[in-house]
DNA sequence: TCCTTAATCTTTACACTGTCAAGATATTGG
DNA sequence: CCAATATCTTGACAGTGTAAAGATTAAGGA
């Protein structure tokens, strides 16, 4: 039989990834800290021995699912950089990651912790580290390139916002994912690949 | 002497418009029914005469600043259709109104109520006016390209991503609207420009 | 080993929230 | 002028975030 041990241990992390599949599963709108507590088996307070307070947990989460979300990413550069196909593919996987879990998209940039360096007057960090990634991998594509930096950065910003852009607006429309998206993804991708 | 009236007549209305003011001031996470209902000068259970629960407060309130929205866009749209600045100026216009109440990007995408028909199936609806606009005055500009129709409304979803995207980005670093900015917004708009 | 201290969790409490039901007040149409 | 309806108030309730105080466990030094 199961003793119910006064403590737990591991709360912080369970209670982070407990609070994922909640969103996962209802969506930001229904999470409440206590649901989570709960959901943990813990008295409603307890996450304040973890967390200052609830944005302090979402904010941890986020984090969380963003660097999950920037190891899927990983995989998909060491296997397509410095291909052809490596504008696509990323693509792909930025959109795909979203598509699987719908809820995470609206979760991650709502609450406006996410920072990018967007280098406009260069006193801002990135804490999003997709776009790093994204970054790196362009810039050492364009290398060659008879660019100056500044237009080689503006070329990273603008095919990001491409990517993002097309990610916020397959996310609204609750539409599963499809083959059939898939097909017109590589249309829509190959439409500024004219720049490389 | 401003006499108590305990019929408001106009509340649906003070209620929206409200509830958006409170948005553009302390963003939609300090936002709360009662709030806007005392904003207003009423009992906390008032707006239940005119909305059936919270969610359709926020609805209609997505759909005013949607309206607004367009109503900018369709300034724009008159100004610069058939220029050849149009695109730039569309942009520039999109981006601007968010970075002016930068609470509204998230307030209006967050809550998954607004749909664009992106033609996968066919049978979706876009209740989000902005996007139709611009499709309107793209297919306008590509009237006698050389293309299939189908290609045409991929070009349109590309170019209209990639603006809905560099809004995502550049409203998600807290910056405010500068010249600089706009600058750079050019350089970043005219590199996709060269489809046209 | 024991004791002190710190970390972790529970309990209790409070103000604030969305929502409902019952009642009060105003408006409207006949 | 009256009845029906629309609009607003009051009161209530469960659920929420959070703080304070107390209970339990863990860790380290004597």
């Amino acid at each position: 039989m199961e003793k119910k041990r006064y403590h737990h241990k591991n709360l912080k992390n369970e209670l982070i990834e407990k609070g994922i599949e909640l969103v996962d599963q209802y969506g930001i709108n229904q999470l409440s800290l206590r649901k989570v507590a709960q959901a943990c088996n813990v008295s409603h307070a307890a996450p304040y021995s973890h967390f200052s307070n609830k944005e302090q947990l979402l904010r941890e989460m986020q984090s969380h699912i963003t660097n999950q979300f920037a190891a899927v990413l990983e995989d998909t550069v060491s296997k397509y950089k410095n291909t052809p196909d490596f504008l696509l593919e990323f693509g792909k996987a930025y959109i795909s990651f979203f598509m699987k879990w719908p809820q995470y998209f609206s979760f991650l940039f709502q609450q406006g912790n996410i920072r990018i360096d967007l280098d406009i007057d260069g006193n801002e960090e990135c804490n999003y580290r997709p776009f790093t990634i994204y970054k790196e991998q362009i810039l050492k594509l364009l290398a060659d390139a008879d660019m100056s930096q500044s237009k080689k950065e503006d070329l990273v910003i603008a095919l990001f916002a491409y990517v993002h852009g097309l990610t916020a607006l397959t996310t609204m429309k609750n539409v599963h994912y499809s083959h059939k998206w898939e097909d017109k993804l590589n249309d829509l991708i190959k439409i500024f690949s004219c720049e490389f």
